[in-house]
RNA sequence: CGCGGGAUGGAGCAGUCUGGUAGCUCGUUGGGCUCAUAACCCAAAGGUCGUUGGUUCAAAUCCAGCUCCCGCAA
């Protein structure tokens, strides 16, 4: 049998490792993708890790500005199906049905949870125990359409956000390489997905990053997790911003929230809830990111005592 | 020409305003103490102070240009 035609839709390093699977496995006609994004202080126009891989095997890459109104070469591209994976707009209802095999997804949650385009930091964020990659049809809705395959995965305490971005990518490439098979034809699963056990995974908004010592220790050590290593979590400490990349918790009674309660040689202790957070990796502000151990070597302990958290 | 922070031995910093011997906390190496140690004590190595030019008897420090790093905003 020849090898079916797949357009393939993407953005960031996430996909990449489907792409991959993709150009094994299948013919990529045609990869889409978000423009060229110009990046940092000195707007470099830079193209996406998936633009990269396409152009690597001289596939056709298409980015349209607003694929909503600009799609007309997608339906005049011969294909047999559309896979997507956090491309990052939404895929115009046209576009989904054009293919035979019509359009699927790939998505880093376990659906109906965390419907969205940041689950793996939310589900760190709210401290699950596991995760997953899940596999389904495309349809007019966010993350809404039926359920072909799933996969889960065990969140270890030592996982973050970084290092289940590796493992869920790996692990939706397998699961669709194991999967295609029966979509191409057509004999796979087909599930509804259950509308009362929806939840949502909105994208990490800049009031979500702030880091609060009000709540109990878990909760905060979750929310460096699921933060690290991008966009990271922070506090204000006397007016200048901190990001906390890692730190530890250790409960502990009459402790005062907001205030630097203990310090140790690689550890800032500040109080929260229900104990002590150990602040142990930040990145001061006009600074890289380094230890805390070495952030106390080029201070005065005194000063971090009178610290204003906030 | 969007806004701001930064560059000083291997790491993190002070010193710059007010020019005049390269300093602190660590790390590394060697030695000592100890039942033992990531603890303590002693000693040593390691820096053209981001780069180029200017001012000066004298520049890490003052002036001008350039490079690189970081955050915000897009």
């Amino acid at each position: 049998m020849n090898k079916p035609k797949v357009i393939f839709m993407g953005t960031p390093t996430f996909s990449v490792p489907v792409l991959e699977m993709l150009i094994e496995n299948t013919e990529v006609v045609l990869v889409v993708t978000q423009p060229d994004k110009e990046v940092g202080r000195h707007h470099i126009l830079s193209p996406s890790p998936v633009k990269e891989v396409a152009l690597a095997h001289n596939i056709p890459v298409f980015q349209p500005e607003k694929i909503k109104n600009d799609y007309e070469l997608i339906l005049k591209t011969p294909c047999d199906l559309i896979v997507t994976c956090a491309y990052g707009q939404i895929v115009p209802e046209k576009v989904l049905e054009y293919p035979p095999l019509k359009a699927i997804n790939v998505h880093a949650s376990l659906l109906p949870k965390y419907r969205g385009g940041a689950p793996i930091h939310w589900c760190l964020i709210n401290g699950d125990e596991k995760t997953g990659v899940t596999i389904m049809y495309m349809d007019k809705g966010m993350d809404t359409g039926d359920i072909i395959s799933f996969q889960e995965l065990t969140i270890l305490p030592e996982d973050n956000t970084g290092t289940l971005f590796t493992k869920l990518s790996v692990l939706g490439a397998n699961l669709l390489k194991e999967t295609l098979p029966s979509i191409i034809n057509k004999t796979n699963e087909r599930l509804k997905q259950d509308e009362s056990l929806a939840t949502m995974a909105p994208i990490i908004k800049r009031e979500d990053e702030h880091l609060s010592f009000l709540t109990n220790g878990q909760a905060i050590i979750n929310k460096i997790r699921g933060l690290n290593p991008f966009p990271l979590a922070n506090i204000l400490v006397n007016q200048e911003e901190f990001k906390i990349v890692e730190a530890n918790f250790i409960k502990k009674e009459n402790t005062i929230p907001n205030k630097v309660m203990d310090i140790k040689k690689d550890g800032i202790g500040i109080g929260c809830q229900d104990g002590i957070i150990y602040l142990t990796k930040i990145k001061p502000f006009g600074k890289k990111i380094m230890t805390v151990k070495d952030y106390l070597n080029g201070i005065n302990k005194e000063k971090i005592k009178n610290w204003e958290i906030i």
